[in-house]
RNA sequence: GGGGGGUUAGCUCAGCGGGAGAGCUCCUGCCUUACAAGCAGGCUGUCGCCAGUUCAAAUCUGGCAUCCCCCA
């Protein structure tokens, strides 16, 4: 046959788009039928109008990774991509472009806005899916959903009217986290808080009777005008007389009374805390066990409202602060400041500071399907991967508050909530109501607010199967096996799917949780757009290729722990390509004037049997490592066998082998060539799809694409502990002459006259007589002795050892042996030691009593060991100061 | 205040009870007709500190230091 061309670089280019199309095109992503347990991931949605950063290429390539594995292993295979509208995120990026006309969305209307945002919407989920593509995913795009797709927000329907019908969702004024910029409400956790230096403001309230006052310790004086009460705590000797009596609001007329109330801290401030219901979570509590007014002094936009003085109306927060300080001053009211730090709630979207607000908002009650869910954890029915976290979802699911789901946005899914305009009724409802079900009038208006976005994607792992209908894919592939994210959001979503799993369908949606770590700079710093430190995926596709991403990536991903990158960490797997893309070169070009024949393993030379022992053995580290989602295990296994077995030893002994076989000889040796590569090819498939893939189609011995052939399982057949025991033999005499050749700067020009004595008690004599040209040709030997009993001519030559041989180099020149006795005096120094210590663990009492069998043992291998190392070292040292 | 994680070769990190490892860097020698994005060698470590458990500790326990997260 002829030889297969191989371009002589490495491009990535040339092929990974015209092999991703191929996929595509031949729907090669669709689950197989098949009676295997299906293997499914639901990939996290990214933001519709976001850009995949190097997170989401972690992220998605891991879950390439299993998918193509579990795919390769004959399992219906089912990953489903998709996208989220992103409320906040969207809606924030539309007005952004708006403004640049110099357009508010309020002056298009919300149906105008609405329809902007679908087109933007569509312009972006362009963009990510390409970008999705570019990395390799191996998703089905036919099953690809998107959180206000018509069934999903069906499902969003479904899921809120049920939880009202069941009484899990109620609406009530409350202090929800408010942020003023992004003009909605927000859940608890959504807020992300940070310690900002503030100020402490000590300020007096005047005894309404003027006979007197009081000082009260404040971070926020502009709150001031929200002061229901002043709070003492009751055991506080200090202030009990005071407690019943009136104060007069300073800058106000308003007289508000002292209470006592144990929230408050003796230690803190002055004692005295002012108590401003509407805005402060806890004054809200103590207003609320006091049964007090609740003044709310803030418009929706962070502006004081009219319930304050004239003088602060319209003002923002920062600015109202400054002029009641000023004015607390002048009025002679302002006591004391001093620098004060506190943690200030800051909005997760746009990071502008939250306001404690009451409103009016929707709610989930979370307590009883916390309960659920933790109860399924406690089961064990989840797992995570690595474990720590299910403290960290254990402790949230204690520790639950209600969730606030409106948000006074216009994108999003509107609450399906009608209230009837001539009779008030307010009706909950599956399905757009034409009439009032109490009055019947036709005159409805829909609640304006619309849901929050984690509202829906708590619903992504059966939502995109077709819930709430039973269809053929919820049959199928629910729950899923496994899903991968990120830590950050295992509250906002994690913890969530796992109770609208167990409430609306009573299981877990998924068996396993494998938490990715964290993609950093090199400095360890997380990567955004404010530091400009990130790195674009598709610029490491353009200047990598994806294989070398996704095998970096992989290759770096050890459980629990974050990724320290930078560009340059993509050479390590893109070197790893370039040497599968020419070892596979090599062995094509070989293929000239050869002709494929079946292969025997009874006509296996050792090193074939050793080369099948290792691709076997890696095939098992390989599955138990994906078994526990240890990444980086499996990508090392990989990238050894090839890199170091093969390339190194089997593709070196071949070459050998070709140059003194006749033609049938260099048949056998080919094909076997090519089945260890194309059996290695698929193990490596799932880590670098692309390059597996052009190859595969390349050779010869194989048929169709490699995406779906069959992964290498353990083989008990292929097992041959001999082989490597020959071969370790073999590469400890290789590697001990080529030191010294080394060492003593012995040039690859110059033939060697080598003797080699095995021990005796070694049995390799056979072995390595066989081997013998093949050891010349390793070691750049002109002729090679195999002798248990040489003796005689040995004191001219230069001696190295090993384990279970001596090797005597003749080298015609004289040399300096100085150096390489200094070096084996250092190593027989070394070597003693360690004897030392094993003879004393032997002599120990103790130990042998109390060690198990096999460390015993191998302290007497060890002890063996490092008697003969040092009776040969002795030896060799006697003649090297002889030759010196 | 509570919880979690890191601290191993110059850098990035594996290893997590029995002789200190990888990749990159560095040094030496090689363009050996697959690959110089390569080949053959080599150097480098009080495994953060202090105690304890154990016959045996980088590995388990406690304390300390330091850095980083999360929660309140």
């Amino acid at each position: 046959m002829k030889a297969v061309e191989l371009e002589k670089s490495y491009n990535p280019k040339d092929f990974e788009d015209k092999i991703y199309q191929d996929w595509k095109t031949n729907d090669c992503f669709a689950p197989t039928e098949g009676a295997k347990d299906p293997f499914v991931i639901v990939m996290p949605p990214p933001n519709v109008t976001g850009i995949l950063h190097m997170g989401h290429a972690l992220n998605n390539q891991l879950q390439d990774i299993l998918i193509r594995y579990h795919r390769m292993c004959g399992r219906p295979t089912l990953w489903v991509p998709g996208t989220d509208h992103a409320g906040i995120a969207t809606q924030n990026v539309v007005e952004r472009q708006l403004a640049k006309k110099g357009v508010r969305r309020q002056d298009l209307g919300r149906e105008a806005f609405i329809e902007e945002t679908w087109k933007v919407k569509e312009r972006h989920h362009e963009v990510i899916v390409k970008q999705l593509e570019k990395i390799g995913c191996s998703c089905d795009w036919k099953h690809e959903r998107f959180t206000m797709d018509d069934g999903l927000s069906r499902a969003v329907r479904e899921s809120f009217v049920s939880l009202y019908e069941k009484g899990l969702i109620y609406k009530g004024n409350y202090l929800v986290n408010y942020c003023t910029h992004c003009g909605t409400a927000l859940a608890d956790d959504e807020v992300e808080y940070k310690t900002l230096e503030g100020k402490l403001y000590h300020v007096s309230y005047p005894l309404e009777d003027g006979s007197g006052s009081i000082t009260v310790a404040t971070t926020r004086p502009e709150t001031m005008f929200g002061d229901v009460a002043v709070a003492v705590n009751p055991d506080d000797e200090r202030y009990r007389h005071l407690v019943g009596r009136m104060l007069v609001l300073p800058l106000t007329d308003n007289k508000i009374p002292v209470i006592a109330d144990n929230y408050v801290d003796m230690e803190f401030g002055t004692g005295m805390v002012k108590i401003t219901p509407a805005h402060d979570p806890n004054d809200w509590l103590v207003g609320k066990r006091h049964n007090l007014a609740t003044p709310n002094i803030l418009n929706p936009d962070g502006t004081l409202n009219d319930i304050v003085p004239t003088a602060y109306r319209k003002m923002d927060v920062n600015t109202a602060r400054k002029a009641v300080v000023k004015d607390l001053i002048s009025g002679g009211y302002l006591k004391n400041e001093s620098r004060h730090d506190h943690e200030v709630g800051h909005c997760y979207r746009c990071h502008n500071v939250i306001e404690p607000f009451l409103s009016e908002q929707w709610f989930v009650a979370m307590k009883s399907m916390a309960e659920m869910a933790l109860e399924a954890w406690k089961l064990g029915k989840l797992t995570f991967y690595p474990k720590r976290w299910e403290n960290t979802y254990s402790h949230w699911m204690e520790n639950i508050r209600d969730w606030c789901i409106s948000r006074q946005l216009w994108w999003g899914h509107r609450i399906p909530v009608w209230y009837c305009d001539d009779c008030g009724e307010m009706i909950v409802s599956r399905n757009d109501p034409t009439e009032c079900s109490k009055c019947h009038s036709t005159r409805l208006s829909q609640e304006t607010d619309v849901l929050d976005t984690w509202f829906s994607s708590w619903l992504w792992p059966f939502s995109t199967l077709g819930w709430p209908d039973d269809t053929e894919d919820m049959q199928r592939f629910f729950p899923t096996t496994t899903l991968v994210t990120a830590y950050d959001i295992i509250f906002f979503w994690v913890s969530r799917m796992i109770m609208a799993s167990k409430e609306f369908l009573g299981q877990v949606p998924f068996k396993d949780i494998y938490i990715t770590g964290l993609v950093r700079d090199k400095l360890g710093r997380k990567m955004s757009k404010s530091l400009g430190n990130g790195i674009d995926p598709l610029e490491v596709v353009d200047m990598y290729g994806a294989d070398a991403m996704k095998f970096t990536l992989c290759y770096l991903a050890a459980q629990g722990q974050d990724l320290l990158i930078d560009m340059d960490s993509f050479k390590l797997g893109s070197r790893f390509a370039n040497k599968i893309w020419n070892a596979t070169r090599y062995l094509l070009m070989n293929l000239e004037g050869r002709n494929l024949v079946p292969i025997y393993h009874e006509h296996f030379s050792t090193f074939d049997r050793w080369m099948y022992h290792q691709m076997n053995e890696a095939s098992k580290k390989i599955a138990s490592a994906i078994e526990v989602y240890r990444f980086n295990d499996a990508a090392q296994t990989v990238y050894d066998l090839f890199w170091s077995d093969f390339c190194d030893w089997y593709v070196e002994a071949s070459k050998h082998a070709l140059s003194n076989a006749d033609d049938s000889e260099k048949d056998r040796i080919v094909s076997v060539l090519l089945d260890v590569l194309a059996f290695q090819m698929r193990l490596l498939h799932p880590f670098v799809s692309f390059i597996t893939e052009e190859i595969y189609q390349k050779l010869p011995n194989t048929e169709s694409r490699i995406i779906h052939a069959e992964y290498p399982v353990w083989n008990d057949s292929l097992d041959n502990p001999q082989s490597l025991q020959h071969i370790n033999y073999l590469q400890e005499i290789v590697k001990a002459v080529r030191t010294m050749r080394s060492e003593l700067h012995i040039g690859v020009e110059k033939k060697l006259h080598v003797v080699i004595r095995p021990d005796k008690h070694c049995g390799e004599l056979e072995f390595l007589t066989q081997q013998s040209s093949l050891i010349c040709y390793f070691i750049g030997a002109a002729n090679l002795a195999i002798d248990e009993d040489r003796t005689a001519d040995v004191h001219s030559a230069l001696p190295v050892s090993g384990a279970g041989f001596e090797a005597f180099i003749f080298v015609r020149e004289a040399l300096d042996v100085e150096h390489e006795i200094e070096r084996l005096e250092i190593e027989l120094e070394k070597t003693s030691v360690l004897l030392d210590t094993t003879k004393k663990k032997l002599a120990n009492e103790k130990f042998m009593n109390n060690a198990k069998q096999e460390a015993i043992e191998k302290e007497h291998a060890k002890k063996a060991e490092f008697e003969e190392k040092i009776d040969k070292g002795t030896r060799h040292l006697h003649l090297l100061k002889r030759l010196g």
